[in-house]
DNA sequence: ACATTAATTATGT
DNA sequence: ACATAATTAATGT
């Protein structure tokens, strides 16, 4: 009866065998990776790694929601994307730095895996599919940043928000009765640091939405109830 | 078309 | 009761 060095729980192999980056992988290959990760759970708010730092380690998002933050020069919080549970982040080593580019927030309480920087390379040199599942997904937020970006320039905060609410549904929505529902608390002043506005900009939006019954919102928490009614929003404006 | 300021109210612990 | 979040109106660029 020897447990040397691990007295607490051993991970299953059921958390990783279904998210993309693995699932291709047999079950002693899962294993190797799950014996080296280290699980660690992350109360709402709270930041695992900051911009700039050190890019020690990268994670692998088991439950909950991490928002991925910049700092302006002028020390304006910028939401860059919400990242949901079942991907990787902080994949630095991904792209070739060794600092991470943006800080991580919980957005919820949440629980993630983590392995030192080190093993990435033999992560992708020894598991089949893991590099190009995970260029996929680095693929995707690059364009998702990009999209948001040309937003920016181009389009009305109406859109703007509109845009960002239709992404946080599609990426982090829960079925509920009435609609789709953000599932982590999500303040105004979030969506106006997604969206380049302010909190009172959105507040407004929200409320005239309410009044025409496509959203329902309280306190942090927002429900869209006409999806499709938001995408019309999104396109060319009516006068 | 939107930000800013400010005052007021609601809501969660 | 207190802090945080949301609303609303008025004013400014």
């Amino acid at each position: 009866m020897r447990h040397a060095k691990r007295p607490q729980t051993r991970l299953d192999e059921s958390l990783l065998s279904h998210v993309p980056p693995f699932s291709r992988l047999d079950g002693p290959q899962i294993r190797e990776i799950l014996d080296q990760a280290s699980p660690r759970r992350f109360e709402s708010g709270t930041t695992v790694f900051e911009e700039g730092a050190p890019a020690d380690r990268f994670y692998m998002l088991l439950d909950g929601y991490i928002r991925v933050v910049r700092i302006t020069p002028e020390g304006e919080q910028v939401i860059a994307l919400h990242i949901p549970s079942g991907q990787l982040f902080g994949i630095a080593q991904a792209l070739g730095r060794d600092t991470y580019p943006a800080t991580a927030i919980t957005a919820a309480e949440s629980i993630a895996l983590s392995w030192p920087g080190r093993l990435w390379p033999e992560f992708v040199a020894k598991y089949d599919g893991f590099a190009t599942e995970t260029y996929k997904t680095v693929g995707t937020r690059i364009g998702e940043m990009n999209t948001r970006i040309v937003e920016m320039a181009t389009q009305q905060v109406e859109q703007r928000i509109a845009n960002a609410l239709l992404r946080l549904i599609n990426q982090t929505g829960r079925k509920v009765a009435k609609g789709i529902e953000i599932d982590f608390p999500i303040t105004r002043q979030d969506l106006s640091e997604m969206t380049g506005t302010t909190l009172h900009t959105v507040s407004r939006m929200l409320s005239a939405w309410e009044k025409q019954g496509l959203v329902e919102s309280g306190r942090k928490r927002i429900t869209v109830l006409e999806p499709h009614q938001l995408v019309l929003l999104t396109g060319p404006k009516a006068t």
